[in-house]
DNA sequence: TTCATTGTACGATTGTTTTCGTATCAATAT
DNA sequence: ATATTGATACGAAAACAATCGTACAATGAA
């Protein structure tokens, strides 16, 4: 198993639009992100291929617009985000980042529900 | 209010020793970061130097070892990225990052109790 | 056909972060 | 006194990331 790269902050923007659609051209990864901040087409583009170059997307380029895939995982980049966290900030604890988020970013109604049936199930075993 | 700017990845690494020790002078943070990773002296305390012109740590230079104290907060800075975490990755759920912690870095039962706790704080209010 | 539009490729520049070599100073031991 | 050790300062290079201009190809409309 090859060990994944971390994707750039950058790169991660582009992932993003990338695991919301399945799949995107350069265009409508760039549209998106041009809704919340000014970028060139172009700077967009490069970056798409380098992440083609590194393996972080694949893509289909049979027709001329080409099509963009995410080739990693969200879940798989989640954890390696949260481990370096975890690591780096939480001292290793992953309840600590846990009751931090909790604590800080107060989830709704349904959504305690939600963290409370995870629990609940945790504690079982 | 200042923005507090995010500490870069070595920062980080830097400010997790003080943060645990209060405070440490460049050797004792080299150290401790040898023990896991390759680095040269002078490139810690390059960066310490660099932290201290941001701001980011202050420093006691009144004896010839100069002693380095953080100067951001842990919490702070926990929140800050954790913010950065949950709109890049986790579609801005809170939640959901919390799902994937729990999930996958399962926490003893005195951890599980500790969340509860919190958790029936939640639903109070 | 010719022109405008919409794409990709890619080199070059800029900016940021990390790394390191060298100079230099202070304290201490020989 | 001098050499050694352990510290800081700092410039410069290397590595990495982001940005952009320009060239060029394909497509479709006039």
């Amino acid at each position: 198993m090859k060990k994944q790269l971390k994707p750039t902050e950058g790169e991660l923007e582009i992932l993003k639009v990338l695991w919301e659609n399945g799949q995107a051209t350069v265009r409508e990864v760039h549209e998106s992100i041009l809704k919340y901040k000014d970028a060139g087409y172009t700077t967009t583009l490069k970056l798409m291929q380098i992440m083609f170059e590194k393996g972080l997307v694949t893509r289909d380029d049979s027709s001329k617009t080409h099509i963009y895939t995410p080739n990693v995982s969200r879940e798989k980049t989640q954890n390696q985000f949260l481990g370096k966290m975890i690591n780096n900030l939480f001292g290793g604890s992953s309840t600590q980042l846990v009751m931090q988020a909790l604590g800080n970013h107060s989830p709704n109604k349904e959504e305690l529900n939600e963290i409370q049936a995870l629990l609940d199930n945790l504690k079982k075993q």
